[in-house]
DNA sequence: GTTAAAATCACACTTTAGTATGAGGATTTT
DNA sequence: AAAATCCTCATACTAAAGTGTGATTTTAAC
């Protein structure tokens, strides 16, 4: 960022001298003003491009671990709040037994979860599951 | 990409008519070079950034979906070619029966190569496994 | 040409996952 | 109030996953 902006002021000052330059010493006067203003619309042009990659590069990274549940996807297939947890959990690598633990409820009640989450999916297994879910942006 | 360029272009001959305008009518010259080329390099670096955006924001999407391996990872876990393989096809959702038919090796294989899967990754499932290979790059 | 690593297959076993079916209680909608 | 959903729990079963141990064959490296 420091190293940007340091960048670009060199940038100008190295333009402007080498203009007065060309002017002064030269005294090339049919250098017209379109040859001026295209010039240094190229050299900053160029800047500009390199300049605001460098600025966004950032903000594209956090934009894309920024997630954003595809709640129309989740409506249509008619997945619950609870069958989301479970799924997400499952996605993180835990066992049906390790899920129950963690929502304090019995391995029987998360396998129906993951029965109906199964159904909804379309899928015949968790792996399957976890990759469909990504994909429809149910889970992150 | 086209309107990109006729904006572009239309830019540049509106920015030269300006200075001209200004140049002509109001005949002021004591506009130093300065502040010319501080005006075309603002105007420029703004479209810079501008343009520069739209022309990489296919690119930097075909590059977040472009896969590169993380090859370091690869190496350090000790992770052969057929494992990765496995691994891979593991992520797809496919059973370790369907990923035995895939390659034309028995069930035994496959146990084989995701037991050394799991030892090699830290992990005691392939829902485990899937996520962990995802977040060292070993698959997309 | 021996060593080392990778890939293959095998058996026996335990654990986890998934299926089928049913049912009760809570909440929301009609 | 009745219907629909959701969350919960249950039994019993089948299928798949994972563990432990061991072995053979190929391939690459030294």
């Amino acid at each position: 960022m420091k190293k940007t902006i340091l960048i670009y002021g060199l940038s100008l000052a190295a333009l402007i001298g080498l203009l007065r330059l060309i002017e002064y010493r030269y005294l090339i006067h049919d250098l017209t003003l379109e040859f001026y203003v295209g010039a240094i619309a190229l050299v900053f042009t160029a800047l500009g491009v390199w300049a605001g990659l460098q600025l966004t590069r950032k903000r594209t990274v956090l934009a894309n671990s920024n997630f954003v549940l595809n709640a129309t996807e989740l409506g249509r297939l008619g997945i619950s709040p609870r069958e989301l947890e479970v799924l997400d959990l499952m996605s993180c690598g835990l066992s049906n037994q390790e899920i129950a633990d963690h929502l304090f409820v019995s391995l029987h009640t998360v396998k129906s979860h993951t029965a109906s989450l199964f159904l909804k999916l379309d899928v015949r297994r968790r792996t399957q599951a976890i990759r469909k879910a990504k994909e429809l942006q149910l889970i992150r």
